[in-house]
DNA sequence: ATGGAGGGTTGACGCAGCGTCAAGGTCAAG
DNA sequence: CTTGACCTTGACGCTGCGTCAACCCTCCAT
């Protein structure tokens, strides 16, 4: 006869598992001694046994007792349900993993590497690391609407770094984000303009689908928002974009108020 | 500005999920309206997001505080330590998959395939079902003792089989088994005889060490318990085997009593 | 103005599978 | 007789939320 800890440590498990295994019914109370230990049978070792083999599958110890108690047919359906799920589980964690040594690369945080490559090129072309972690941001605001649709719009993206007002652009950006200068240091105005002029270029070549933008103006806003919350001179920069007549400066779309 | 609900549907989560990193302290506590209600702003999503991405990754809720605020080095030196568990993680279920889809095969829950043939091949010279079962129960509790040397013994018992006299033994127990036989069956004797005539053999023959199978004294103890509560009439069967001259029919080692 | 739908608020319990005290009683050995 | 290793029950803790409950707020249609 067996003690609990001989038992347990017979089926490799804690005493702690086993009087668990009792509470819930998976395992039968055995008799107890004249002092009130439990002791366990060759059956119970064998029961113990089987049930760690199970749970060790991933058997929720909820469903053990009926699998033990279950012919061969349902048996087998079991083990069918119980191993499509250590698939899923499986492959749950593959793309985890995938997705974690990504991260490796620094900004790749929630971001495809498209994004950070972009981001990279922003370095090479002299943009300063708070305004590309400023722009990082945004970018993991736009990912996370629209998951898919970012792998096409990148090859213009790095396209329009071509484009020296574009660069100019994050020049002014990086300039003005490490600088202390106020609301009205004329860069502000220079980079309004130049923001202006690029949403005119892109509403005329019909690079933009105002309907398509206006179904999904909460992103739009966020990253408005962002951006202020960011540097609040950024709100200044949308008020003078709004005086162009454009709503906003990522939201390049012309308002109705431009009339 | 963004309500709760709005918030966590951008991210993908629920607002339960939210509240609770709150409760955690991973996620700030934003600033609340008029009416109580809590106001996000973009950063907020930009956090949950990051928040998400490592989550999901399997990275528990209270290392991602630390995490996101480490520098580069300390936050790859994290990742590292993930990617390492999440790697265990998969070969654990993987070895978990392989033991489940083995388990499909009737009695090779918890036993390898060797036994399982050898249950077979009993099965095949005319071991009753009931024996059979007996059988796979003990073989249960030798696995879970030596499962490495589960392998090398196996063949060693294949060969057995030849022996008219272990066929004979195991006829006789299937009988015995099915039937309902008394504590003075005359085939007790015969298989006492037997199982006598077996350990000579292998005593002699030096295929038994007795001071190994001494010190392992428990499993011993438990396959004949295992028997006699599968039948209590094996309890006769022991009595008689010590009667011969051998301590018990499974721990064939000659006891001092002998003297 | 009213009522209902669909948000939001805090608080609390529930889940799986045990780990881990706490506060004792028991057993075997020296 | 003591000591240390075991046993007993009971209860809380952990992870990451799900799911009531009971109530408040806002907006829209009537």
């Amino acid at each position: 006869m067996l003690t609990i800890g001989q038992l347990a440590a017979y089926a490799g498990v804690t005493t702690r598992a086993v009087r668990h295994y009792h509470q819930i019914g998976l395992l039968p109370e055995p008799e107890r001694d004249a002092s009130g230990y439990r002791r366990y049978g060759a059956k119970a070792a064998v029961s113990l046994i089987k049930i760690r083999t199970l749970a060790n599958a991933g058997v929720p110890l909820s469903e053990i007792g009926q699998m033990l108690e279950a012919d061969a047919s349902t048996f087998a359906e079991g083990i069918e349900r119980i191993d499509r799920h250590l698939r899923d589980e499986i492959e749950r964690l593959e793309t985890s993993r995938k997705q974690v040594t990504q991260l490796i690369a620094g900004d790749s945080l929630a971001l495809p590497p498209e994004v950070t490559s972009y981001l990279d090129r922003l370095r090479e072309i002299g943009t300063s690391e708070r305004m590309v972690e400023a722009e990082r941001d945004g970018w993991i605001l736009v990912v996370a609407r629209w998951p898919e649709g970012i792998r096409e719009m990148m090859p213009a993206k790095f396209a329009h770094l071509d484009d020296p007002q574009l660069v100019r652009l994050y020049q002014l950006g990086s300039e003005l984000i490490e600088s202390d200068a106020g609301d009205d240091d004329p860069r502000l105005e220079e980079a309004a303009d130049i923001l202006a002029a690029l949403a005119e270029q892109a509403y005329t070549s019909g690079e933009i689908d105002p309907d398509k933008e206006a179904r999904d103006e909460v992103p739009f806003g966020l990253l408005d928002a962002l951006a202020v919350e960011s540097d609040p001179r950024a709100q200044r920069l949308l008020d003078l974009m709004r005086k162009r007549g454009w709503s906003s400066w990522t939201r390049t779309r012309p308002e109705r108020l431009a009339d």
